[in-house]
RNA sequence: GCGGGUAUAGUGUAGUGGUUAACACGUCUGGUUGUGGCCCAGAAGAUCGUGGGUUCAAAUCCCACUACUCGCCCCA
């Protein structure tokens, strides 16, 4: 209706949904903390060759429709980051932090672009909560990142919480898989649906999260990758399996569950939570140990997952868990203006001075009582400061409890008193 | 890129051809002097998404567009 609108895709945070926010972002970086991972922040803007290398044929694709790419006057091509994983391990490299102790576990909390058409949780500004450890191999990196996720949604209060696991292999044993996966299909083509068939000359792989009618079926005998594995993605997949028992943390091998690109390796693994939506994951992560010879660095092993805020937030809502109220002043300082004005802002900033957060009635001329007094039931106060004349004289203050307690009238260190023993 | 749904005050809605578009919530003011919630009274606030068409007459019917939304494609 109004020209004034926010771009397709963006959103407002408004205060209400605010607290949510302040909820997830504190429980994830208390949680990344206590795992032992360092805060870090990297830049919006990447040049695009960081996105666009070793996404292979698919990056073409990427860059035109989905990125928001910035050609800059001398030719320079930026982009807006679509994930935080390439920025991070850029970071890494050029930061030297290969000759920090090994390995380094990052975490950064920011927004990522993505020019696709919104839907439900998936919007072209959105927020994500990143980890990644990089410079090592050792599966039970793998499991920390998991375990880090799942905690983080657990602690947020998700019911219903599973670990969809997976390999995506390697580069040496899954194009045997892909060969074999392909072969079935072909096999069965006629039983396929046309957007499967489709899939199936661009990316097998895909046809893997078909929601087609009958895939179930047609995929459970399908070639699962888990017989596929070479000895090194099958030992580093068994020993992930064996520290998840040993934690009785239950999971669910999922073999539909697979990368595209080369660079991922190993272990692919997702968070559902029960009821949110079209996609029940709340996060996906996994091993990335190619990426950063990709990108034009040396060989570095990652593993890591990224999760949406927002979707998170959505989750929260479906859920039913409320987060505590933003919190406000529960004092306001009231006046009738005139040198009854200048005492009251004094006091609301002595009081601010001592921690009290206190909100002072704003009156350009003569403002009634009544209605300050509205204001203060409005903002749930539970004590209104009054200054007037007769305050003013005997430099007092008025102090009026809204929960129908008498009022009295104190000194001002009266008053911080009173109110720091309210709190 | 492809489908479905929706579009009326800040918000949520009512109003399916006929005078000044209604209600609730919210906002603001007042209910005498310096005191809230409840209640009462009043006010502000809408070119009915935009543009065209049909008609004596359109929020209402038709067409187009746009936006929002849900899903598909894609998903790093």
């Amino acid at each position: 209706m109004a020209s004034i609108q926010r771009a397709k895709g963006m959103q407002d945070v408004l205060p209400e949904d605010r607290r949510y926010w302040d909820v997830v972002i504190e429980t994830a970086t208390k949680l990344a903390r206590r795992y032992g991972f360092l805060g870090i922040d990297v830049p919006v803007v990447e040049y695009t060759n960081l996105f666009a290398r070793g996404m292979g044929e698919a990056s073409d694709v990427f860059v035109q429709k989905e990125m928001y790419t910035i050609e800059e006057p001398d030719g320079t091509s930026v982009t807006m980051r679509p994930e935080f994983t390439a920025g991070l391990v850029r970071a890494y490299i050029e930061n030297g932090m290969a000759s920090w102790p090994q390995p380094v576990k990052l975490f950064t909390v920011g927004p990522i672009f993505r020019r696709e058409r919104p839907q439900a949780g998936r919007y072209r500004q959105h927020s994500q909560f990143d980890v990644e450890i990089l410079g090592e191999t050792d599966p039970a990196a793998d499991l920390e990142v998991m375990m880090l996720a799942m905690n983080l949604y657990a602690e947020l209060g998700y019911k219903g919480l599973t670990f969809q696991l997976n390999s995506t292999g390697c580069p040496t044993c899954k194009p045997v898989y892909i060969e074999a996966l392909t072969a079935y299909l072909a096999d069965h083509a006629a039983r396929l649906a046309a957007i499967d068939k489709e899939r199936l000359e661009k990316n097998p792989l895909r046809v893997l999260d078909s929601k087609e009618e009958g895939m179930d079926e047609l995929l459970a005998n399908a070639p699962h990758i888990i017989d596929y594995l070479c000895e090194d993605c099958d030992s580093h997949l068994k020993d992930l399996r064996r520290m998840l028992e040993a934690l009785d943390q239950s999971y669910t091998i999922n073999f539909r569950l697979v990368r595209g690109i080369d660079y991922y390796t190993k272990t692919v693994f997702e968070v559902w939570a029960q009821g949110i939506g079209a996609q029940a994951a709340v996060c996906g992560g996994g091993r990335y140990d190619g990426l950063a010879e990709a990108i034009g660095g040396p060989s570095t092993p990652g593993v890591g997952f990224g999760s949406g805020i927002e979707r998170i937030i959505l989750g929260l809502k479906e859920q039913g868990i409320e987060p505590p109220d933003s919190q406000q002043p529960k004092v306001l300082v009231a006046h009738f203006g005139g040198a009854a004005k200048e005492t009251a802002v004094s006091l609301t900033y002595k009081l601010r001075d001592q921690g009290i957060a206190t909100r002072l009635a704003f009156a350009r001329d003569k403002r009634s009582m009544k209605s300050q007094m509205r204001e203060a039931n409005r903002m749930e106060a539970h004590t209104v400061l009054i200054i007037g004349e007769a305050e003013v004289a005997e430099n007092m203050v008025a102090v009026r409890p809204l929960d129908g307690a008498d009022q009295a009238r104190m000194t001002v260190e009266d008053v911080i008193q009173y109110l720091k023993n309210k709190e």
